[in-house]
DNA sequence: GCGCGTGGTTGATTGAGGTCAATTCCGGCG
DNA sequence: CGCCGGAATTGACCTCAATCAACCACGCGC
């Protein structure tokens, strides 16, 4: 069960090389984590913050570096994946626009666990690490809404560790279709796959090939696809096959912009 | 890939039916999350838990439920697994004196994901959840250790998510008797498995038949077997064979008394 | 001693998923 | 339009793990 290592273009050294914008408040408000913080609080971390911008393929954050800085997405995708010593990796989360990198890492004051690498051309905002701790030492509003943002990512880890354990690859496509559908009261449901099968496959914990065959058994449950555009023509026979968690509720760092 | 649900015996409301006692400050050191709190606040805490003690096999707390309270572990061993809907049931993991239950739940103010069950006779200290939520809004420095500590479970989950993605049954084996060997200079090492290879399967995430085959596997590797006594005669050999995370550091969760 | 239940091991078989190779599908470009 | 290159799919084959079943080794009570 291994998972080929996506190829890097270049670094990117997670400075504010090539772009000096601050962001504003409504910026910092797209993120989950700061949703519900004071403006006087939003205010001050915009004084430290930076937007970077980054072309597809470039690396955020390397797995063994210490964690200098947390990034929220204004734009775009990142996905998170750990190395092995043996050069495999795998794909733990794909993150979109609201979510943020390596807020655990920095609070823990730990090297990171894993790399991030743009899924196509994204706008970061950068927080370096001392600015965020300096601020959540004075403010104690901060650490409510980050216990609260770190509480559900843990969750979110957790869905996922029973997934890997219960479910085959089959059921885990099933579970992620019928995830990407919620809001949808219809028993039919058209979707867009938010990017290609090969990151979706190791976000998954399986081959390309093996993805392909997943969604080939689908076929039968009512799964419609043509390249990235999928349609579920039965969501009641796909959430029967997936037995997906009761809870599905919060994908919350699935968001979509 | 399904695990067994463990049968109960019989469940455990989550007060404190068959014991008064409250804990002392000493009790709440124990825990990992309370380790650096001041004495002052760690005072208000013991006002308003509680020690409850538990007989092998028995619940505490069941998924779906609202989170009520948070549980330290004094002594004793507690599962946390998830049951799909469909009856089987993934071990998430499985905790030792120092660690804790439920926090995430408790501050995302969710029911809870997982359900608990010890896994022998266990005392434990119980913690409503409102009056946490009190004592933490009330008391910053309590949020600093709250948020440590649920930065270095996550790093736990997205370990364990990569160790289902990147390894072989034999593999994970092999890392956690690689983790439970830890502290140790010499190339030897005798250890005792903490629980039964039941459970030890359930964690690991495959079935009890083939633990026994990833162990007999390891064999060819230097690790020999009597029961619940493992040697591990060629750990350089081991850590080849397994792959172990390079930060393999940090198995906070994994502590004994 | 005997029976017996529990936990653990072993074997045979099946199914899920990885691997490698060949092929098809598309989108862009000359 | 035809060509090309990367993504996606399909097939053949093999490894790993689940399943089902038998068996073993204890510990314990009688």
């Amino acid at each position: 069960m291994t998972v080929a290592t996506p190829q890097a273009r270049q670094p990117f050294s997670g400075s504010a090389h090539d772009s000096t914008m601050r962001p504003d408040i409504a910026d910092l408000r797209q993120s989950s984590l700061f949703r519900d913080v004071e403006v006087d609080i939003l205010d001050q971390i915009v004084g430290v913050s930076r937007i970077v911008s980054l072309q597809d393929d470039e690396t955020v954050g390397h797995q063994g570096a210490p964690a200098d800085a947390i990034f929220l997405i204004l734009s775009g995708q990142v996905a998170l994946f750990n190395t092995a010593s043996n050069g495999t990796s795998a794909v733990v989360e794909v993150l979109h626009p609201g979510a943020h990198l390596f807020l655990p890492t920095v609070l823990a004051g730990l090297p990171l666990l894993m790399s991030g690498r743009t899924v196509c051309a994204s706008r970061l905002i950068r927080i370096p690490a001392a600015d965020l701790m300096r601020l959540v030492r004075a403010e104690p509003s901060l650490s409510s809404s980050i216990m609260r943002a770190q509480a559900m990512e843990f969750r979110s880890m957790v869905r996922q560790v029973c997934d890997l354990k219960l479910r085959t690859t089959a059921q885990r496509l099933g579970c992620y279709l019928l995830a990407l559908s919620k809001g949808q009261t219809e028993n039919s449901v058209a979707l867009r796959l938010p990017f290609d099968k090969r990151l979706l496959a190791a976000r998954l914990g399986c081959r390309q090939e093996n993805l392909s065959r997943a969604f080939a058994a689908l076929r039968s449950l009512g799964v419609e696809t043509h390249g990235a555009r999928v349609i579920l023509h039965d969501i009641e026979r796909l959430r029967d096959y997936s037995v997906p968690d009761e809870m599905t509720d919060e994908m919350t760092d699935i968001e979509f912009a």
